[in-house]
DNA sequence: CAACTGTTTGTAATCGATTACATTAATTAT
DNA sequence: ATAATTAATGTAATCGATTACAAACAGTTG
């Protein structure tokens, strides 16, 4: 039922090549042609197959974006960014859940080596590096948010060792010698560069690093906060104050803390980082860190299709912002 | 640099037909031919492009999935399930976000129409069901959660009227009679049928439905809810219960009422829909329906995949739960 | 050894577009 | 009026696979 180009050709009395002209309004069409086939677009409800042109076009216009959880909301500004940018360019994209699996990580790459995608957006901080390095060899790949130093994959970020460094500034100057940090795991640049802040921020005032206050989680998760804190509580030098970097992470402390009758900012001031929308929602709202996400997206998409149209592109460092909330103001 | 199938067949010494067959495992070839082929594959680093292949079968191997926001936790689970199964039967879907705007919805739309997707489950309440209908004429559709009655588009949901029932009726249980109902806007049938449910399990028990206790909001957010809770708080026969029709609207009343000074459930119970992740997160934990979403992901793209195969579909509709948490025991 | 059967392989059409190049028609210049 | 130039259109190759059909080959049987 469908019809196709060979179709429209016919019924209008034209060759292929003139409809395709049509279609793209390039190359020199008589109005009257012009005129015929458009009407005779419109009769057959044509609609040119995307298969087609792809194929011949060697591309697919589709746009793969790796992302460790979907549900994760510190993606849905970057995601939505990129979206927009990348639907007015005509590009579509294939939001990619890798779980932190290799094997399904495998999958979407192979989405890119078999022509299926044409380019990578990055934001797996769990991402097997050799194997986007490979990748990255025959296939445009940007990394945004999180990135890889040792790779020349170019990355679109924010300086995180500087926002760190604000944060915990900012619990200093309200009064707290006390600082824990719920911090994820070292394997990521962003938690030894956020680590480096926290550090540098304490030595500046000359407060000491203890060991005992510095918490690794596994992951980002609500639940993850709630562990680091029923442990950061029970030390015998009781923190005022804590540094989370992930607001899932601060909303979990949020409401252990709360759990084990203490009171927020009063007790215990929390800071988090990344300014989700539920961070707003909270019993108090959240201190945190925000950062540039829809912009970064959209620098990201925009360095992506440049690297598909074969241009080189720079890496870019975004500013950040400091959001103050009722987690920190008594 | 990419080898095709056509140097592939070259290098190795045999046709194209020869090499695709090995590549499918159809059709005979001698052992001997097929260890060589096999080789030659390996050494030019060969993947077969999607593009030839998905022009030539005419697929293209996408589901569009379509959602009101991303953002929205109701669907995690529900994607989730889509995607596991999708990807285990060699598909992969395109997660689309209509911001409720018809324009974005129908680019979208195009989608399907320029063949670069195979078949879409609807999962936005808002969707133009003219446009749907019309496209479901020529290509596979199936409604995941929210459906239309009229259409014969076959869908898989759960019983939201009974639903609703059985949230009001554990209110009405442990001992509220004035019991405050957020709703959303009466043109989705689910806030339809969940109005059915509310005055049913009212009128079993002899309780009065009181307009003034419905409220009706625009969108599902959080701020949605926040704002009813304030004008519901100002009536003067104040209710000591609230069911709201989503998480969200339930998270946005528990922050209000907390705001307003009073405290939950002591002085108000709070019931929710649809048990998101954050449900469990929040100050008082959220007492909810929980639907299936995982299962009802799974089913849905089950069917879809079915219609693009060419068969036929019956609708389902999947059981609920209710989960009892403190913002409803004392 | 001829005839037959079954296995293996190759040839070429096909999917639906795009586009370089060739050709024809129309216009302008001389 | 003819040559030169430009505009309009068509022909056919191409993108990279799949697959019906034909052909070649090997093995069996009488």
């Amino acid at each position: 039922m469908m019809a196709n180009i060979q179709q429209v050709a016919q019924e209008a009395g034209v060759s292929v090549a003139t409809v395709s002209r049509v279609l793209h309004g390039q190359g020199s069409v008589a109005t009257k042609t012009r005129i015929k086939v458009e009407d005779t677009i419109k009769k057959l409800n044509y609609q040119p197959s995307m298969l087609g042109r792809n194929l011949r076009n060697s591309e697919s216009r589709l746009l793969l974006i790796l992302i460790p959880k979907i549900s994760n909301p510190f993606y849905f500004d970057i995601i939505k960014g990129i979206e927009n940018i990348a639907i007015s360019q005509g590009y579509n994209i294939l939001l990619c859940e890798t779980d932190s699996s290799p094997e399904r990580e495998n999958i979407y790459f192979d989405l890119v080596r078999t022509k299926m995608a044409d380019g990578i957006i990055s934001m797996d901080p769990a991402v097997n590096m050799e194997a986007l390095m490979e990748l990255a060899e025959n296939h445009p790949i940007v990394q945004c948010s999180e990135y890889a130093v040792e790779s020349d994959i170019p990355y679109v970020t924010i300086d995180s060792e500087e926002a760190a460094y604000r944060a915990v500034k900012h619990l200093i100057k309200i009064g707290n010698e006390n600082i824990a940090f719920i911090n994820s795991d070292k394997r990521y640049l962003y938690a030894r560069q956020r680590n480096e802040g926290y550090q540098r921020a304490l030595k500046e005032h000359g407060l000491a690093v203890k060991e005992e206050y510095i918490y690794h989680t596994e992951h980002l998760g609500f639940e993850y906060g709630q562990q680091a804190v029923k442990s950061i509580l029970n030390l015998e030098d009781r923190p005022t104050a804590v540094f989370a970097v992930s607001d899932l992470l601060a909303i979990g402390a949020l409401k252990e803390i709360h759990a084990c009758g203490f009171h927020v900012p009063d007790d215990i001031a929390v800071v988090g980082f990344d300014n989700i929308d539920f961070s707003n929602m909270t019993n108090p709202a959240l201190t945190t860190i925000a950062q540039p996400m829809y912009k970064m997206g959209t620098l990201a998409v925009d360095m992506l299709i440049k690297k598909i149209q074969g241009n080189d592109v720079e890496s870019i460092i975004l500013d950040h912002e400091l959001i103050m909330r009722e987690s920190t103001s008594g």
